[in-house]
DNA sequence: TACATATCTGACCATACGGTCAAGTTTTTT
DNA sequence: AAAAAACTTGACCGTATGGTCAGATATGTA
């Protein structure tokens, strides 16, 4: 048979269908949890024999493993929009709207990250010892400093961070119950700005900020 | 062999094995989700044989299906917290009071929500449609109501439910996190005071409050 | 005391699961 | 063209799980 028009290098049906079986594998963890998901039913969404994903990922727990690296390098590239160097109210808003943002594009990631973290992180407590807790203490400080040169109210700064993470992750472990309370109907567009200003507005005025 | 001295009367053990079940289902389902709780495990720690778990619940369906009406309840019952003739302030600051105290009381509860609702509801999809759409759109009403009579800021009243929601319930779902993130030490008094104070101030003065 | 009812439990069973493997096919390299 | 490497897959296996059941024991009732 004539090969693939996609594959253009060695590497790529290899990449490929390792991409495959990740998407699958996200979905399929975030709907079931890690026990209810079968890597039978993981094959059978990424529309692959069972085999074939032991092929690419030795264990099941290796699979999800990678999956929860994922998720976790999307949030630590968003957390860069948490930049310091703008000031509270632009810094702030920025952060909270690119996590609106990967709430609604990447509801599963979201997902399967909060049943690791209720389940007690078995897999990624060392990305919490580490990275997380690096980054959380550095934009701590950068709070700090803030409320000491007046720019803003003075707060906890750990739970000013809860309460941006719970409020816009909300949006996608709990969309289901969102959508239900929505009359059964996904957010259109714009009831997604609506979310986005109404939690913006509450949380940069809960803090002594005017938004921007 | 000498009568239990806790047996009072006929039904007492029943009732009695039945909260130790229970009370033994709902961590392990928190720990471990549904699909990951093995019956046996919930029979070590009920420290009742296996066997004994199935003459007081059918099946491992209807042990969780409790586990979670019961928690349902009991929020429901907290949500009389909210009470809408006490004006906006103290209605809502004491509904956050409450809802952080069941975080702190409840948390394996409360992760047995969240996965649930996360998983899409299979079991408690008409406590979704029923009972809370109704109080949800009953205190929506009340807040617009508020914002009417020019009582607070102009808000979508879903939103700041939703706020309210996962803020609080972050304390439990997420404690792990939060723990890691103090040191590997869970809260102390001192520290859950702050952080119902904390959650207070930032969602009162967001919508245009001065805290009680 | 005698009978009935409720509770307890070890042993057992059918099923479904994660994972293996050998035999095939396709693709790349020489 | 031949050899090597990478990929594919149906069939299979040991184990762990939810659930059953019969027999034993305790408790309540007449």
């Amino acid at each position: 048979m004539v090969s693939n028009t996609v594959s253009f290098h060695k590497f790529a049906k290899r990449s490929q269908n390792q991409k495959i079986i990740l998407a699958a594998a996200e979905k399929v963890f975030a709907e079931a949890g890690y026990a209810g998901a079968t890597t039978q039913l993981i094959a059978d969404v990424a529309n692959l024999p069972k085999a074939n994903i032991h092929y690419y990922f030795k264990t099941k727990e290796d699979l999800y493993r990678q999956v929860v690296y994922n998720i976790f390098d999307i949030w630590m590239e968003a957390a860069s929009a948490f930049d310091t160097e703008l000031g509270p109210r632009e810094a702030l808003s920025r952060y909270i709207d690119k996590k609106m943002d990967l709430a609604r594009t990447h509801p599963y990631g979201s997902k399967v990250w909060a049943t690791e973290i209720i389940h007690g992180a078995p897999i990624i407590q060392d990305y919490l010892e580490g990275q997380l807790l690096e980054w959380s203490q550095d934009r701590s400080k950068h709070i700090q400093r803030w409320i000491e040169n007046g720019e803003m109210d003075s707060i906890d700064s750990a739970h000013l961070l809860y309460m941006i993470w719970s409020t816009t992750q909300h949006y996608a472990d709990f969309g289901h119950q969102i959508e239900t309370l929505n009359a059964g109907k996904p957010y259109s567009d714009a009831q997604w700005q609506i979310a986005k200003l109404s939690v913006k507005t509450i949380i940069l005025k809960g803090i002594g900020l005017t938004p921007s």
